[in-house]
Order: structure tokens, then sequence, then C-alpha cells
DNA sequence: AATATGACGACTA
DNA sequence: GTAGTCGCCATAT
């Protein structure tokens, strides 16, 4: 299993897909939940099949969105009403899955 | 086979 | 709070 199998990346999906408005979820988090690999193939997962799913609603662990799409993850996550910090930070205490 | 890179995370200065 | 570094695993060259 070296490469990104289809039963690693649905895994993934299918955790992102479950996460509601309002709500976020780490890729160490979705990495620990799949239970394999590390929180860069969570990341690669997305590169790869992210269009298909609410990416924008994984941050990373310091509660930061997505460095890709040149900001458009903050747009998106505070029309969801995500609770923020400092205006840019996700409140990861409030809105992480749990 | 070896090196560099990445939609990461954690630690240290 | 920011910057630098290492560790992690898979991919690309």
């Amino acid at each position: 299993m070296t490469a990104v199998d289809e039963e690693y990346v649905e895994a993934v999906l299918a955790l992102v897909e479950q996460v509601p408005p309002g709500r976020v979820t780490t890729y160490g988090d979705l990495a620990r939940a799949v239970g394999s690999a590390g929180p860069r193939q969570v990341g690669r997962v997305m590169a790869l099949h992210g269009d298909a799913v609410p990416w924008w609603r994984v941050v990373h662990a310091d509660g930061r969105p997505a460095t890709c799409h040149g900001g458009t993850a903050v747009d998106r996550l505070r029309a969801e009403g995500v609770a923020f910090v400092d205006g840019r930070r996700v409140d990861l205490t409030a809105a992480r899955v749990g």
C-alpha cells in the first residue's frame, strides 16, 4: 500500500463529507481517524480528490485554513458561520468536530 | 537508488 | 508571535 489506495481516499472523503457546516476538522485528526499514513497523505488526498468534498472545512492543526485557492477557504468558512479567532484562525475549541 | 518536494505536525530558539 | 528545524509518508524526477 504505497500508493494512495481508493479505500484510503474513500475513508478520508467520507469523513470530510460528514463535517457539517460551521464545523471543521484537521488534517491530523483525519489521519488518526483513518488510522493510517500521516497528515501529509490526507493533504495529498485533498489535492487529488478534494474537489469532490468541502475541502475548506479541513484546516491545519493550528486552525489556519488550507493555503491553497488563495484564501478562498476563509471566505467560505466565515460564510458558514465558523467561529474565527483573530479573524483568520478557526476556533478549533468550538468548531472542531468531536 | 538518491534527492527534493508537499493542501502537515510538533518542537525549539 | 514568528522562524527555523526535524519527523512523517508518498510522489516525482
